[in-house]
DNA sequence: CGTACTATCCGAAACGTTTCGGATGATGCC
DNA sequence: GGCATCATCCGAAACGTTTCGGATAGTACG
């Protein structure tokens, strides 16, 4: 709790001297400045947060605002993303605030409330729905924010993400170039923004519409709807998984109906590195397109603590690869 | 972005007297506090938080400081216990600071640094060690905290916890009272303190310090050590599960053995009513002890925001029941 | 009318930091 | 010697709020 001032008077110095010389000012000559830092270290100072904040402006506060969770933890990516996004912003000593919504709470109006009046500097938005509102809200405010996910409103809002149109579209004509003409694609729910890049670069890659289904991303789902699909009609020959939760669900669909893979059914799936699956999971290995979500946490931070100037409306493409596991077989 | 000044001006009046109208104090007329809050309102005013926070000595910062998750976040309730203490603090207009640490970054140094310099009012220690360094260093500094278990270290940490030596008690001496005289009792890890002290509890209740195992609570854990005790020696008839994740890995145990519960192996088990089993998970419904994690929440949350005052160095018990499935038979 | 009391108001200080504008003295150059 | 340049320093203002101490009226009471 030391203050400036009585490191100041510590060091024989005014106030201002002992704030330029620890914030490393060039007016101030070395001999204070090693008088001071001492002063300082022996003192025990930290500097005032607060005080800080209310002559800066920034208050050294993001913040994320997240629904209470509905589905069971097992299958939320919410926990990686939450601790990834909150690592990388201490690591830059920045505080990780984190907003849990109230059950009937708007997550646009609590954004707002959160920026007149919380102090924050910047926030990050994920999961991005086609019309977002909490996006929209921000975009009005003039708050800074960083999207995960390319969201498509306001062209501007920077926002980093994977090409989620070249990941469908990789995965669907990897199915096809292997001689696969029934595909069915599981993919996410129809509202959020990376199913629906994702939906068109299927389609891009020849995929009908009604080849695609849309969805939550649930080990649950991925089970019900590849044994309804493999049990009537023509059944497909591939499944694209547009995650690993879908894939499991696959895999266990195929078990149950005494199906093998690759023998009898393909599986293809994006999959996001969520360390809530071990690479033992799937036997035979996976085959897809791969980049782990946690990529994207130090570039979202970067963003938001570069000052809100660096590169607005910018957009930051993650990389990703493809993994040839053995679940792809030829037709 | 309306300063006091502002709502001040509008208001016709100085800004003493419009901040003694927002707060709420009485030497001020109905008609001023009236015109104060209209202005107020229609320029969207919202006390700025630094400016308080400078003048008052409190931040409104509540922070809690956790470890990069190991185990699989689907047995992890880290993220259960993160979200609901978020959702607590959010309901009472507390930032919720989640600091996660780095590989090799000490979580007392952490603590002391926040504390120094973060303007935080106060943290939440879960998963309290039986020698917490955490808890040692926050009592030194004289922070604000509460810890989720109770401690045994400085008998005045405010803490709030169920009676875990009575889970325990309960737990055996039902098994016993069933006639069971081989019991296996999963416990947790030895330097948790919440296991220590079930520890107390099962020997109270009569039961070998050799019947008990100490170990992480993970599914994979209650599968491996129920597997190896029903199939050497004399197995137990009845086993305690110290959670539902250990539960979970006993019934498959039981499955892969072919043995029927509670027919063939009794199962009693403790359960934190976690969200991530819904009640089907367990055939037969697991008999036991039972205390929703989230109970805690509220009355941690409480003596945080209630300044520091109220009620240090007590402990507060949260309430168990006693829950009757059918996992546990008469022999 | 004088006194005491109440209701209502306001100026100014304080919280701890950063920064603007200027001050001081030493040095170099013509 | 006069003037510009440079390195080094400091006072004071500013950020937006809360609160202390006092001021001003009006009312009640003797």
């Amino acid at each position: 709790m030391a203050t400036l001032k009585q490191i100041a008077a510590a060091a024989g110095v005014s106030v201002t001297q002992a704030s330029r010389a620890l914030g490393g000012h060039h007016d101030v000559s070395r001999a204070t400045r090693d008088r001071v830092r001492a002063a300082a270290d022996q003192l025990g100072y930290h500097p005032n947060r607060a005080a800080r904040a209310l002559v800066s402006g920034r208050s050294g506060l993001v913040a994320m605002v997240v629904p209470a969770p509905d589905a069971p933890p097992a299958e939320d990516p919410l926990f990686e993303i939450v601790m990834g996004l909150s690592a990388e912003f201490t690591r830059r000593d920045l505080h990780f605030v984190l907003h849990v919504l109230q059950s009937g709470e708007d997550a646009a109006e609590a954004h707002e409330r959160l920026w007149r009046g919380g102090g924050i500097d910047g926030f990050v938005v994920i999961q991005p729905e086609v019309a977002d509102a909490r996006i929209a809200r921000l975009a009005d405010l003039g708050a800074a924010f960083v999207v995960h996910g390319a969201s498509a409103i306001p062209g501007s809002s920077p926002r980093v993400d994977i090409d989620n149109g070249a990941a469908a579209f990789d995965l669907v004509r990897a199915a096809r170039e292997s001689g696969h003409d029934h595909i069915l694609f599981l993919n996410g729910s129809e509202d959020q923004v990376f199913a629906a890049e994702r939906r068109k670069g299927a389609m891009r890659a020849g995929l009908d519409a009604d080849a695609i289904s849309d969805g939550p991303m649930l080990r649950r789902r991925g089970r019900e709807e590849a044994a309804t699909a493999l049990t009537t009609g023509t059944p497909p020959t591939a499944i694209i998984a547009g995650n690993t939760f879908l894939a499991e669900g696959v895999y266990a669909a195929a078990a149950d109906l005494g199906l093998s893979i690759p023998m009898d059914l393909s599986v293809l799936a994006h999959d996001d590195a969520l360390s809530a699956h071990d690479p033992a999971t799937f036997t035979p290995p996976l085959t897809g397109t791969r980049a782990p979500l946690a990529d994207a946490w130090a570039p979202i931070a970067d963003r938001l603590s570069g000052a809100s100037g660096s590169s607005a409306g910018s957009l930051h493409r993650l990389d990703m690869s493809w993994v040839t596991g053995g679940s792809l077989a030829r037709r």
